[in-house]
DNA sequence: CTTGACTCCGTACCAACGTACAGGGTTTAT
DNA sequence: ATAAACCCTGTACGTTGGTACGGAGTCAAG
């Protein structure tokens, strides 16, 4: 169980055995050994880390992130602060877009309201309200 | 006025010109006449179909929907209601979207709290919780 | 020993939305 | 007339996170 081909680790981490190799590419985790045929030998170490990235993706952080948290626990003076930041930061990056998708969600909803649904399309309100001109919707940014 | 290359247009309204050629090609705008010279002649339509495009884009509609939309009110058959349709398929979407995040931002939040921020790196309860769930795959195979 | 499943590498491709050349021709201003 | 500024086409590049393929070698079971 200590020794896994490829093929037994993506199945263990639910992933794609070419998701494998393209982590291996981006520095994700590190080159296993190889057998005498050249055939990767994992051992459960790499399980762990393919659902720490997992999880860490779920979470919204992207690949290069990731790589960044898991590089920071192998430099010996990091504290447990340096990740924290991160996770800030993350959180604060999240609100802005869920921010971003409220204001979205507010003008769609006004102009749904417009819209009685008989009218030919050449007349929706819809539309000449994204014709028009002016911004009488919210569209900063 | 009526009249605009390619580089007057993208000014007006504001996109790069390889965006301008970009909707052509994705059939976003329609193929403007030329001059003898081969130079795209636009007019202040084309203005208000850019305009157009950047305020759903905005509102959070992809190129592929917005192309969508607009060809909506060439059928004449269309009413209101088709292009309400998806105005209220793109607001659930962004509901989707918005809880996703929430839900993201509740994982690190609760992640957060837990870090006095003391610990070294190594020990990091952020970490800890993200990595070690060995417990979880006990060997079933 | 043969067959099928597995692995190797390198490269190309996908979505989405553009941006950036290269190597020409054209228009405009001085 | 000449230079700056503009436009043309076609293709490649950039991001993010992978996926797919081809042609070869390897492993395990019957």
């Amino acid at each position: 169980m200590g020794n896994m081909t490829i093929g037994r680790l993506a199945k263990e981490a639910g992933v794609n055995i070419e998701t494998i190799r393209y982590y291996e590419r981006r520095g994700l985790i590190q080159r296993p050994p190889r057998r005498e045929s050249g055939y990767r030998q994992y051992t459960r170490e790499t399980l762990a880390r393919l659902r720490f990235i997992k999880r860490a993706k779920l979470l919204g952080f992207s690949l290069r992130e990731i790589q960044e948290i898991l590089s920071l626990r192998l430099a010996p003076e990091t504290t447990c602060s340096d990740v924290r930041i991160r996770v800030e930061r993350k959180i604060a990056d999240i609100d802005e877009r869920i921010q971003a998708l409220q204001e979205m969600k507010k003008a769609l909803t006004t102009l749904a309201r417009q819209c009685s649904g008989d009218a030919p399309a050449g007349e929706c309100p819809i539309i000449e309200a994204l014709d028009s001109t002016e911004h009488e919707y919210n569209d900063s940014r």
